[in-house]
DNA sequence: GCAATCACG
DNA sequence: ACGTACGTGATTGCT
């Protein structure tokens, strides 16, 4: 439900009941410890007042009441001495983010209410009741961090909650329990006392679940209607002996529970409506509030009213974090930065902030800055105005002596590239860091990492275009946090693999990517018109069939046609959230009953190829005629790369019409294109890590020929009989036996499975064999499916990410070899991009090259020897190779 | 902005 | 009782 749908037929009155204690209890566990400048920790403050901010835009409240529990005793533990008697006490940091959260409430003119002897939840329910009584009608929604509330539900009131994290909202209405729980809000309680809380410590009747509850709850409504049928004796249908004894046996438990559970609407206090409508406040008012927590971003994105001298432009121009007042070097002309840089070129290390220039304005040209940062909280900005002032930059980029702190360096690269200046010495990437520090996160971007490993919150113009001392102050962020990051990575043992793998990567990728890889577009046109073609010749057959005109790319129509206009029969057919599932896999299922089904498969092929590839590839030819992909080196939470814009790690070849496309890829003039890859890489890794040599490919080939790499992995990485069974075709029966017989033959996989989720539930994450982790919190979830989601990511982890580490050592030594063996490779400027051998691309387990026709001969067994020899496992690493016009003619 | 789908290793 | 092999990115439709 979206917030528009909800304002559609918006009441003249929205009230909005906020549970304090709930949001502020998920925003302290959800952010890192953000403190003030004295070391205040005000992450929950934070969280609160962003959900506060988000739920107000979703929701345009007229009126709005915050509650918040207070402490000592309510009638609950009076009446129970189990009651929240497991709930671990908080942080007092927790508890003394409240008050300070109730501060910016006053100053954001919010009423709190509370009740001594009841906690939140009732104070809610009675503030919802009081308000359903209102005339005319308010609409109220209840702004939450769990599902407690969901029994206040009715025709006016509303829960709006989050999922996970702080962003990912959801809105209940009474149809949207129904659909989760099936039933209504009125039987939340009662499904409650049957399976019970954990989190509050309501029993419930052990041994009733979440899903026999929910079919009880649905059966019989509610727990009393429940006892009286159960009462009269007698086998009921549908309800197992053994459940009805146990319900029988625990009534006690059940109805006390209900009790429990249910929240009261008739708390005795003072409430009245009006108090609580909600202006929009002036920054006046809570600039100073905000300030004074350092919450300068959250100002911007505030709903206000537009008054006052004091602008967000004056406010964000101050650092937040205010340090000692020192006057930064700004150099605008070549004299001054030849200073500057004599200066730089004496520190061990700096950090460098870069700004491009704003979009060029009427009234003259703005120039890109560098900001600097070096030991002892120094800062520095370049203006660049000249070309002499690039060289003078480049002396210090250059500069083997000199190491270089930024984030996101291969971007840099590219920026001092187009001037022809390369990197020369060390360097330290934080985006690359943070990323192997929380490989499963994928939040790396500068903003962020300010806030969560400085903990400062930064105006969102602080990283706009264009001003010299923004650069300075950012240089000197980057430094903090390089500083932190190091540090964490030494505790972690990440080192070796950040200096060793990850940075010697930089520069390889970011030649990659400024080589491309040429296109043959004359070639992809005719493949356009051909296709096309045929797509317009199958949507018409397509329509003819089904009887009407229809959006074929559109799953819901697509449903419609088949299993409604059609009637086919939808047996054994996957459901999704929105309906029948139409995948390529479903439909496959449905072949024979009507043609119609391989016209829609087939159309879908041919789209597929359009869409994304042949329509798509000539938009992105660059004026040199070549393609040139991002690698991404801080996505993949198993540590490999990932390609983007456009993605060259996806392009077809599974099928004869998707090889097409690879022939559009072609080698340049007087070059060949040649592909290494290793063979059986993974299995070769799962061979080490298992220490299992009988794990061959060509010995689970004997028993599965045609899907037989695909059913390895699958089992491997955890697959169960019915996935196996799905994929392959074969019978639930024969599926169990075949993975029982792989566990069975090879011993080696299923202690080593065994062994890594135990290492994995141990120490909360897995790595690989050059030290690479992963986080796998999941791994302690109670919740079985989550858990069991966990066990696979770490058993594939491992396997995965020894392969990535393996690739990218083999880049940086292949690398080396033709930087040291053919005098080119930087491919800074235009004439090293015509160096004899250049690597274009990375798939994963290959190596595609570029590489002079007279050198094929020669350099191919180089690479193969230097790919063979860069790890040494248990079994020898095989590389094979091929040679060709075009990457078509690779495989 | 999310869900569904499908391309790759 | 649940969902059902891991890891990515791009496109499309829809609310």
């Amino acid at each position: 439900m979206t917030s528009k749908t909800t304002h559609s037929k918006a009441a003249d009155r929205r009230l909005m009941i906020i549970d304090g204690n709930a949001i502020i209890h998920r925003s302290f566990h959800a952010l890192p410890p953000l403190a003030t400048k004295d070391g205040v920790l005000v992450n929950a403050v934070y969280g609160f007042i962003t959900t506060l901010f988000k739920a107000i835009k979703d929701l345009k409240p007229t009126h709005i009441a915050v509650t918040f529990d207070m402490a000592g005793p309510t009638f609950r533990h009076d009446e129970s001495a189990d009651y929240k008697a497991k709930r671990v006490k908080q942080a007092p940091e927790l508890y003394a983010q409240i008050p300070i959260t109730k501060e910016v409430l006053a100053a954001l003119d919010i009423k709190v209410f509370e009740k001594q002897g009841f906690e939140a939840d009732d104070v809610i329910g009675t503030i919802a009741t009081i308000a359903r009584r209102e005339k005319p009608s308010v609409e109220t929604t209840i702004v939450t961090g769990d599902l407690d509330a969901l029994q206040l539900i009715n025709d006016t009131t509303k829960v709006y909650t989050m999922r996970r994290g702080l962003n990912d909202t959801i809105m209940y209405d009474a149809a949207a329990v129904h659909e989760r729980f099936g039933f209504g809000p009125e039987h939340v309680v009662d499904y409650k006392a049957l399976r019970g809380d954990t989190s509050d410590n309501i029993s419930g009747v052990r041994g009733i679940g979440e899903k026999t509850g929910m079919e009880l709850v649905k059966k019989f409504g509610s727990i009393e209607k429940m006892y009286a049928a159960l009462e009269k004796g007698g086998k009921i249908e549908g309800v197992t002996d053994r459940i009805q004894k146990l319900l029988i046996e625990k009534k006690a438990d059940a109805v006390q529970s209900k009790h429990l559970a249910t929240i009261v609407c008739d708390v005795p206090f003072d409430f009245s409506f009006d108090d609580c409508r909600y202006t929009p406040s002036e920054r006046d008012v809570v600039f100073p509030v905000f300030q004074k927590l350092g919450f300068i971003s959250l100002l911007q994105r505030m709903p206000m009213l537009e008054s006052g001298a004091t602008s967000v432009a004056t406010a964000s121009s101050e650092p937040v974090a205010a340090k000692k007042k020192s006057v930064m070097t700004i150099a605008k002309d070549i004299s001054k930065t030849r200073t500057l840089i004599e200066k730089l070129s004496k520190e061990q290390k700096v950090a460098t902030f870069f700004l491009k220039p704003q979009q060029q304005d009427l009234f003259g040209v703005a120039a890109p800055v560098i900001g600097f940062a070096w030991n002892g909280g120094h800062t520095a900005a370049i203006e660049i105005n000249s070309e002499q002032q690039w060289d003078e930059i480049g002396r210090l980029i250059l500069d083997k002596k000199v190491a270089i702190i930024a984030h996101d360096v291969k971007q840099l690269m590219h920026e001092l590239a187009v001037h022809g200046i390369a990197v020369g010495g060390e360097i330290f990437d934080v985006m690359i860091a943070a990323y192997l520090l929380q490989a499963g996160t994928r939040a790396h971007d500068l903003p962020n990492l300010v806030i969560t490993i400085l903990g400062e919150d930064v105006p969102v113009s602080e990283w706009a275009h264009g001003d010299p001392t923004r650069a300075g102050r950012g240089a000197e962020r980057v430094w903090r946090i390089a500083e932190k990051l190091q540090e964490e990575m030494r505790e972690k043992k990440l080192e070796k693999l950040f200096d060793e793998i990850e940075m010697p990567l930089v520069g390889p990728l970011t030649r990659m990517e400024r080589y491309g890889i040429e296109l043959d577009q004359k070639f992809l046109k005719k493949l356009d018109d051909q296709l096309s073609d045929r797509l317009e010749k199958i949507s018409k057959k397509i329509y003819k069939m089904a009887g009407r005109e229809f959006n074929i790319a559109s799953p819901q129509q697509v449903s419609t046609i088949l299993f409604e206009d059609l009637k086919i029969s939808s047996a054994g057919v996957k459901r999704g959230k929105t309906g029948l599932s139409t995948a390529a896999g479903e439909l496959e299922k449905l072949q024979g009953t009507n043609e119609i089904v391989d016209s829609i498969l087939e159309h879908r092929e041919i789209s597929k190829l359009l869409n994304t590839y042949v329509q798509a590839l000539p938009k992105l030819v660059a004026t040199d005629g070549r393609v040139h992909t991002s690698y991404n080196q801080a996505v993949a939470a198993t540590g490999r790369l990932s390609s983007s814009n456009p993605n060259l790690q996806n392009i077809p070849v599974r099928t004869e019409l998707g090889r097409d496309i690879r022939r559009a890829f072609v080698a340049a003039d007087g070059y060949k294109l040649l592909s290494c890859d290793y063979s059986q890489i993974e299995l070769r890794i799962v061979a080490h890590l298992a220490n299992d040599q009988k794990l061959t490919l060509s010995e689970v080939t004997k028993e599965m020929r045609s899907a037989a790499k695909e059913v390895n992995f699958g089992v491997l990485y955890g697959m169960g009989a019915w996935g196996l069974a799905e994929r392959t075709g074969i019978s639930n029966y024969d599926a169990r036996a075949f993975i029982e017989k792989y566990f069975a033959t090879f011993t080696g996989v299923a202690a080593y499975v065994e062994s890594i989720k135990k290492f994995a539930r141990e120490n909360g994450y897995v790595e690989t064999i050059f030290g690479r982790r992963r986080y796998v919190p999941e791994m302690t979830s109670g919740v079985g499916p989550v858990r069991a989601a966990g066990e696979r990511m770490a058993v594939n982890m491992p396997i995965q990410g020894t392969q990535a580490d393996i690739v990218k050592k083999a880049m940086i030594a292949v690398d080396e070899f033709l930087v040291r063996e053919y005098g080119f490779g930087f491919a800074m400027t235009e004439k090293e991009k015509k160096c004899p051998v250049r690597v274009l691309l990375q798939v994963h387990d290959e190596l595609i090259f570029e590489v002079k026709e007279d050198l094929v001969t020669t350099v191919a067994p180089q690479i193969i020897d230097i790919m063979s020899g860069v790890a040494h496992l248990k079994v020898p690493l095989k590389v094979d190779s091929a040679v060709g016009e075009n990457w078509g003619q690779l495989d």
